[in-house]
DNA sequence: CTGATTCATTGACTTAAGTTAAGAAACAGG
DNA sequence: CCTGTTTCTTAACTTAAGTCAATGAATCAG
């Protein structure tokens, strides 16, 4: 099941021998079921994830509503807020799907970053990536309708509509789900 | 004028002697007029900025329409999404007053942590929380009303209200500068 | 299999944002 | 100081989102 990481590693840096069977010795991948909460509200975090297969949401609980903030897929990282901060967390994080995922610890990066340096560079080049999409998500956010942004998705997000309930969508796309039904009323008699 | 860069500094770390000369000796602050553009669409860049005093504007051109999407003031740091990326921009950063900036290049930035490692461990940790802080901001967007969103602005940076036209501020606030006009008058009202 | 819950849709109604247009106020440059 | 521009406000109107309520469909648990 480490072919996966393999895989993605493969396509930015070069994997050495030695690296892939540091990789194959450290007993990093987990299983979760569907509905655990890799992290609730109030508590810490000292564990940040690599999705190989499933489907997590964050979300935030506001006047007793939960409000979905985002979506993570295969190849995704999910890296808490207050991951390796010791701060408490303000949004939950549930999978909504079985999930295989590595985890990742503080103290594991440090020794896998002593080591292999180059997967810190790594690591640092994907945060950037990760930084400069919230950029545009925000900007994107700001510039567009609630209409504007679910077409949008369908282009580029078009297997979360498979997998995830509307509600959520809708909550995703800051709306509410009898907005996004209309919205869809809409666009399939423009067609 | 490194007063302020010192200041900033010390509260994170602890400035040596040597890091001080140092900083003396390079001569990366400079100052832009009113106007400035500091970055433009379609451009590639090289500069991040850190704010030593004025204030300055990210926005897009969308249908031949100015979009504010962030606004940066003393203290913070502006870094392109394409800095140092040989990427073109795909939005513009204006300078809105007279602006004095340290200058930062990627050539400067690998020989600073070369030698002073413990800057670059700094400028790891505010990036973390600079990201952190868009995930917020995006969450908040999600989950609030316009008119949460400028109340929340008088609370969070009530500066800018001072010092920004009120109409750039609607966009910021991804609203059209009537609504915004409208809002205000609704929360006088109210009061 | 069945009753209960969750989910998506629809309708009626309210509220607020977008649009267009016009005018007043503030400001900048010559 | 005057003039043209930018900025802000207001009004009338349109459009769409929020809210509340009801219904039927789908899903889940016992």
């Amino acid at each position: 099941m480490e072919k996966e990481i393999y895989d993605y590693l493969s396509k930015y840096i070069h994997v050495t021998k030695e690296l892939e069977e540091e990789l194959g010795k450290i007993d990093f991948i987990k299983r979760f079921r569907k509905g655990t909460m890799l992290l609730e509200e109030g508590k810490t975090s000292n564990e940040c994830y690599f999705i190989i297969k499933g489907c997590v949401r964050d979300f935030y609980l506001k006047d007793g509503e939960e409000k979905t903030t985002e979506f993570y897929t295969e190849e995704q990282a999910v890296v808490p807020s207050a991951y390796g901060k010791n701060a408490a967390s303000e949004y939950y994080i549930e999978c909504l799907e079985d999930v295989i995922a590595g985890v990742g610890t503080p103290q594991l990066e440090t020794e896998i970053y002593q080591k292999f340096p180059q997967v810190e560079s790594l690591n640092r080049a994907l945060g950037d990536a990760i930084m400069a999409k919230f950029q545009d998500t925000l900007a994107e956010f700001k510039m567009t309708s609630p209409e504007e942004r679910y077409l949008n998705l369908i282009k580029t997000r078009p297997d979360l509509l498979q997998r995830v309930p509307q509600h959520q969508i809708a909550s995703f796309l800051g709306i509410t789900p009898e907005s996004l039904s209309r919205i869809r009323k809409r666009i399939i008699k423009a067609k």
